[in-house]
DNA sequence: CCGTTTTCTTGACTTGTGTCAATGAGACTG
DNA sequence: CAGTCTCATTGACACAAGTCAAGAAAACGG
């Protein structure tokens, strides 16, 4: 449970480049030499580790490269709540870049690798390439679309629907990378999901009974196969 | 209810600069010159119309001016989502960017008044302007944390809990604007509370009927007039 | 390997909040 | 002005989901 310090880890990125951080990049040939000089740090967190803490201060955003971050605010009465669950080729940190100083925490959820991109570089890149400041400004726009849809989630609906939605947005986001398995693995906690969700840990336990009884998923500990994918869409509805 | 299409109204804007909008700006003398270009038109809606709608090709941002919106979208199974209500000095539509569709509806709460600002026109004077790139991030992160805050808002919390934070968050907006009594006109109708806060509307109803039972405020149809903000403000915790 | 801790599941019970239904209060219209 | 609409309030009731509690199953640590 270690926060990563920025430049403790030095190992230049080779292979972190726009193209490779799933962004919507419309960069190409000479521009990435730019680019390449805008990411500087790669490193690894282990399960638990905080990239960042509430509070601290922004020195820029980071791609997440392999395994998952959750990223959880403490509201005003001090309980914790999830506002994300952020895989690879997504970029977390955003929600930053005005006040400089992070809002929540971001926590490594299995091991995982980020790239950071430091954002005074990255704004003046952009004032040289119209197409990065074109990506940049989507990322952000993407950012605020997705959040849209956790609260379009969390609005006046059933157990069964957060749960249901909560699974096929998953397995939406898994295979847009390319997984094309119906197995998908939950790398975060139940306590996580239901935070995220809005419900008791209990509540979500039980609804995965549920829907393992009529036959719609297999739960296995971590690991959900989607047996009835057309069945779960409809639940969702 | 009709759509304002954009170019049917032409008139210049005048007063309608970046610092008017009561952004962050940083932009001083010459600069606002090239800004002015930016800003195109200022137009005004009545209550109930629409900015834009959920589909509208995205053409640019909006300030706005006066008066008030609120964004909603339309759930997968068809009922409406109330994302978040915009008053003066703030921004909507910055979640089209990326896919240059609207993703949600955008409608008048009141009598309101919008500028509107191309996004494109935008992005090519930020590339000249770092302080208006600067201020364009700034903007776009803080409507990100706008959502992260109503996702802590929604988590596993009552409904008085709900209320009392919407209120109290409404209450410090509107006082950010220099009005600064204890009462406040909720611009939105019960429903669209309830819809917000993910109550039904008897709820909102019964919550009001409560905290003014409760001696903590005053209800008067859409007038709110708080007697004890030191208690609401416990009861938001 | 076994003891300890954490995480998850399951059951019993309670309650907050949604649903249904009826009524009241304004706003608008002809 | 009565008639129609929409919006808000209030009450009665039911049920979904929270809470409490106990136990099972992993995960961890020496």
């Amino acid at each position: 449970m270690t926060t990563v310090r920025l430049g403790k880890i030095k190992n230049a990125c080779q292979n972190c480049g726009v193209r490779q951080l799933c962004l919507p990049t419309s960069l190409d040939g000479n521009e990435f030499n730019l680019m390449d000089e805008v990411v500087t740090h790669r490193f690894k967190l282990q399960a638990g580790d905080h990239l960042y803490k509430t509070g601290d201060e922004f020195h820029g955003i980071y791609a997440v490269k392999s395994g998952a971050l959750k990223t959880s605010g403490v509201t005003i009465d001090g309980r914790e709540q999830v506002t994300g669950f952020h895989l690879y080729g997504e970029i977390v940190g955003l929600d930053a870049v005005d006040e400089k100083i992070h809002p929540c925490d971001a926590i490594a959820l299995t091991d995982t690798e980020v790239c950071h991109l430091p954002f005074k570089k990255l704004r003046e890149a952009s004032a040289k390439l119209p197409n990065l400041l074109e990506d940049l400004t989507k990322i952000m726009s993407r950012e605020i679309r997705r959040e849209e849809h956790v609260l379009m989630l969390l609005g006046t609906t059933t157990a069964e629907q957060r749960i249901a939605r909560f699974l096929v947005n998953l397995y939406e986001r898994l295979q847009k990378r390319g997984e094309l398995e119906n197995t998908i693995t939950l790398f975060m906690s139940r306590q996580d999901i239901g935070n995220y969700l809005g419900l008791a840990i209990e509540t979500v336990s039980r609804q995965f009974k549920s829907l393992r009884d009529k036959g719609i998923i297999n739960v296995d500990k971590k690991k959900v196969e989607i047996l009835a994918m057309e069945e779960l869409k409809t639940l969702a509805l």
